[in-house]
RNA sequence: GCGUGGAUGGCAGAGUGGUCAAAUGCAUGUGGCUGUAAACCACACGCCUUCGGGCUACGGGGGUUCGAAUCCCUCUCCACGCA
């Protein structure tokens, strides 16, 4: 068989896992990082470098590359690992993510975990979403192109990742009880018609869970996906914070949804996130992860430490001789003082970038490895309690 | 020496009688970023404030005017041109 999930480990005092995914490409041990690529680039450096960091398996976006439609291009190459000369595993996600990004998160400026409460009513966009699929505007061009479950299924075939993700709707926190219960009926409905138009032999889908902040929403999405032959879940946003803390709201979504899935299948939370957040979600049996957060808080000088994120920019790290973190073992931590990487990252120097997302990447992937030593040790739950107890949170 | 054009906030550079504490850009500072329209975005950026406002400011000095960064005189400095 070339696809399976077996857990290696779990821990008694929590959910946390410790599993090996198999792919024809590669194993892939969990809890793990995915960095993301998602134009098939790790924005500021290789696939080569951050596999050598411990990245196992790596996520591209078949939005953009359908709206450019570079996709045609890349089946020339019989698939995106061909075309990126790698041999890495890949997974690729299915595009919901930017009818929400590109759709009434872009008109509203929220993210998906919820930070503003406010009126909110709903609009016609420059998203129209039907039963059917989803039209919108080329943010390449401006062209008007229509993205559904078969169109989606019929791109991640053409660029031959290993894992796929079915197409959804991520649906704002900002939305309504309502228009969740309805959108979550589509997104059931578009997980069922994208494993139908589904053909492939060598690429296994991910189905994902929707629901929103609601409790019954999503324990009907999880035992609707659970229901269905999907190889592995994924848990997608929106993270509702409309009645306080959002990371609460995370947690406790993960509580309703994890115990009604499978749990013989691995579980990916989808684009989370930073430590404590991870550290959460492995608390409650989640396997995979994947974040942009590493890549782009370096481009915009962010850097992961022990004690939390911390601005590199900043006066204090500009005059200091010592590593970005001093427990890190990273090539960027044992060779240069963080003045170094806060005067190129003041500078806009493209060198800049590149070593913060280095030691970014390395730092996320290393933290993974302490997880899964953590839970192979059984001793999961105090590496966190540890953690948390000097990571500070903004 | 003569002529001409200039001198504006950390820098560049608008403004050429009141709506100017002074556009805009850069720099600086702070905050944000969680399936990447993101090497991005937001806010702040003379001093003081009981947040009503007050004070000092557009090279120096003097003047005209109810009122000047803006007009006039003069000094200093800079650029270009001519000797």
């Amino acid at each position: 068989m070339k696809f399976s999930f077996r857990i290696l480990k779990k821990e008694r005092k929590s959910q946390a896992r410790r599993g090996l995914v198999k792919t024809r490409r590669g194993e892939i041990r969990t809890p793990c990082f995915v960095p993301v690529a998602t134009k098939g680039a790790l924005k500021g450096t290789s696939f080569d470098a951050v596999n050598k960091m411990g990245a196992e398996i790596f996520m591209v976006n078949t939005f953009h590359l359908f709206c450019n439609q570079r996709y045609k291009e890349i089946a020339k190459f019989k698939g995106l690992n061909n075309f990126l000369k790698i041999k890495y595993p890949l997974m690729t996600d299915s595009g919901g993510f930017q009818v929400f990004s590109l759709g009434s998160g872009w008109e509203y400026g929220v993210g998906k975990i919820a930070k503003k409460e406010g009126l909110y009513e709903k609009k016609e966009g420059k998203v129209k979403i039907s039963d059917d699929g989803v039209i919108f505007r080329s943010p390449y061009n401006g062209d008007k192109l229509e993205m559904t479950p078969e169109i989606s299924i019929k791109v991640q075939e053409k660029l031959g990742a290993d894992i796929i993700f079915a197409f959804d709707e991520c649906t704002s926190p900002l939305d309504s009880y309502e228009y969740h219960k309805e959108s979550l009926q589509r997104t059931n409905d578009w997980a069922q018609r994208c494993l139908n138009a589904f053909k492939a032999k060598n690429q296994v889908m991910m189905g994902i869970i929707q629901g929103g902040e609601y409790q019954d929403l999503r324990k009907e999405s999880a035992s609707f996906i659970n229901s269905l032959p999907f190889f592995g879940f994924a848990i997608g946003g929106s993270f509702g914070g409309s009645f306080g803390d959002s990371k609460s709201q995370l947690n406790k979504v993960l509580d309703w949804v994890n115990p009604i899935l499978d749990e013989s299948k691995p579980r990916h939370l989808l684009g989370i996130g930073e430590p404590d957040d991870i550290l959460e979600a492995v608390a409650r049996g989640i396997d995979l992860f994947d974040c942009v957060v590493p890549t782009r808080w370096a481009r915009h000088g962010t850097a992961l430490t022990r004690k939390g994120r911390v601005n590199i920019k900043s006066l204090k790290y500009l005059k200091s001789k010592k590593p970005i973190d001093d427990k890190c073992n990273c090539y960027v931590c044992q060779r240069y003082p963080a003045a170094y990487i806060s005067h190129l990252i003041k500078e806009k120097e493209i060198y800049g970038m590149m070593l913060l997302t280095d030691h970014n990447l390395h730092w996320i992937l290393n933290f993974m490895a302490e997880i899964r030593k953590s839970i192979k040790d059984s001793r999961f739950t105090e590496f966190k309690k540890k953690f948390l107890s000097c990571y500070k949170r903004n």
